[in-house]
Parts: C-alpha cells; sequence; structure tokens
DNA sequence: CTCCAGTACATGCATTTGCATCTATATAAA
DNA sequence: TTTATATAGATGCAAATGCATGTACTGGAG
C-alpha cells in the first residue's frame, strides 16, 4: 500500500514523500518563528518586508502590480488589498502609469524605506535563529540548490 | 565582522538566507500544486486529509482536539472550528470525554475514512508531480535530514 | 470542604483570503 | 473604423484566520 499505512515499498516515493512532509513543516516553523520575531518587535508582517524590497530594488520607476504579483506568488486579488493596506500606512504610494491607462506604478516612500530598514535586523537575526544557526555551508548550498530544482519544476 | 558567532562567516550567512528564500518559495509553489490537484479533483483541502489520516491512525480512541492541535501546528482555536467544518460534512465525530469533562473525543467516521481514501491517489500524484519527480534518491535523504533539523531546532 | 491557578475548548469580532465578477484600457483582427 | 478578445486592476461577498476573551472543568493548596 503506501507509506502512512507502513506498507510502502518504493523507496524512491517514500524519500519523496518525506521530503514534502518535511518540508511543509519546516517551513511552518521556521516562518511561524520569523513572524514571532517580527511581532515582538511591533513590526508588521513579512510580506510587507518582501513588498518594500522589491520595490526599493525596482528604484526610481517602482513596480507595476502584475509585476510584484509575479514576482512575490500573491494572488491579483490579494496583492491588491496588500497594497491597500500598505498605502494606507504610508510605506507605498500609487502613481497612474504613463504608457498603460489601466496600469499603476507602485513606488516606495521614504518612510517605506526607513521601515525595510528597521525590519532588516529583526528578520535577519530570525533567519539566524530558524535556519541558518542549524546548517553547515556546504550542506545549505546542496539544500539551496535541490529546493531551486523544486520551485523551477526541472530535474 | 559578524554579529552572531565567531566560527560563522559572511558566506556561511548569505547561504543561510538562501535556504530560507527557497524554503518558503518551495514550500509555497509545490503547496499549490498539491491544492490545485485537489480542488480540480473537487476534494477538500489538505488540511482536512491531515486530521483525517492522524484520526485513522489514532484508533478506535480517536484523539482529543489538543492532541490534534499538537501533531498538526495549528492554533486551537483555528483546529476547533476545522472540526466544526469537518464535522458538519458529516466525516468526524466529537464524543464526550469520558475522564475529563472539559475535554472530547474526536472520532472519523466510516463516510471519512472513505474521504481519506479517495483523496490519497490525488495527494499521492500530486506529491510525485511537485517533489519526487525532481529529486534523487541520495539527495532527498540529505535534504530530508537537514530540513529535519531545522523542525527540531537542532544541530 | 473552599479557593484558585491552570487546562480544554468555544466564540464574538476584526482582519485577511478566496472566488467571482466588474470596469477600464489595450491590442489585434476584420 | 468597428468589434472582439485579452490584460490590469478593483471589489462585493463568503469563508477562513487571528486575537481576545468566555465558559466549564480539573487538580492542587490550604
Amino acid at each position: 500500500m503506501n507509506l502512512y499505512n507502513g506498507w510502502m515499498t518504493d523507496t524512491q516515493e517514500e524519500a519523496g514523500i518525506r521530503v514534502w512532509t518535511r518540508l511543509v513543516r519546516a517551513k511552518d516553523m521556521t516562518m511561524a518563528g520569523v513572524e514571532r520575531a517580527l511581532k515582538r518587535a511591533s513590526l508588521p508582517p513579512l510580506v510587507w518586508y518582501d513588498v518594500l524590497l522589491e520595490l526599493e530594488r525596482a528604484g526610481d520607476e517602482g513596480l507595476r502590480p502584475f509585476e510584484l504579483e509575479r514576482a512575490m506568488l500573491l494572488a491579483q486579488y490579494n496583492l491588491s488589498r496588500l497594497i491597500d493596506r500598505i498605502e494606507a500606512a504610508g510605506y507605498v504610494e500609487r502613481q497612474a502609469c504613463l504608457d498603460d491607462g489601466r496600469g499603476q506604478r507602485v513606488l516606495i516612500t521614504p518612510a517605506g524605506r526607513s521601515l525595510r530598514q528597521s525590519m532588516w535586523p529583526i528578520y535577519r537575526q530570525a533567519i539566524h535563529d530558524q535556519v541558518t544557526r542549524h546548517i553547515s555551508g556546504e550542506e545549505a548550498a546542496l539544500v539551496a540548490e535541490t529546493l531551486e530544482r523544486l520551485i523551477r519544476g526541472t530535474n
């Protein structure tokens, strides 16, 4: 039958299932640790950091929402409202897009830069505590490479 | 210079950060694939499967909600309402707990067993498509071991 | 026994997410 | 040009989640 019922004989499949279950668990636990650290420091959730970082990297032009959407794997309607909230808090602003009347540009504000900067030490420490601390350099390279293949869906 | 321990280098930190970002991305993408597969088959979300599997493994006594909560890393209030929904759909039932008047036992119903069984082939195929297919057996063992350390918070 | 801190679970309310759909503009074909 | 189709983004409504707190019971101290 299958691994969960104790009868699996296909070790390749079994190994894949183990990776799957641990991948889920490891992400959930480490993410919870990171979010907890941010919350303890009275900072916004991690996704705000990700938006601000993308916008900061994008430079003076900012980004179109659909670009942000692709960069961050967010559903369109979710991103639309996430930008609403971050904008309401004053960390980004929306501008009409000159060359596409349907669109807009999202830009980070000075307050947004400042917020991202103040989140980074907390975030950095949390990544260290949750991940870096537990892995050697070579191991990290191998794992990162494997995860990359799962992301890209290649072999 | 280094914020953490003397032995940890900048490249090690970078490697940890790379693992972190890919861990998040890989989990999100593979999970999305699994959920999509279940939805395409008009099946409930994965978390229902997890609940049913835990209850099936637990045997005739079922599980106390707090046990399920710990097994699944779910917040108490979240689990409480998740059980409400699964119960309303007829896949589990709640019984008063004899030896603890505060508590209850959650049991899987025949319909619940049947649902879990019908979810497994879809789920299994999705794990194969999203994960197993992209990694070798040895690689999987190494990655699983590393992820396990992140979960346990050990070295 | 009474009191009280702790545990098990539920729930009201606010925020967030998911889904479907809407508006507006762009692009391309006839 | 007109018309159709696709794309960018917003939004109403329902479902799920987070947070704080409530209720009910337990188990131990006095």
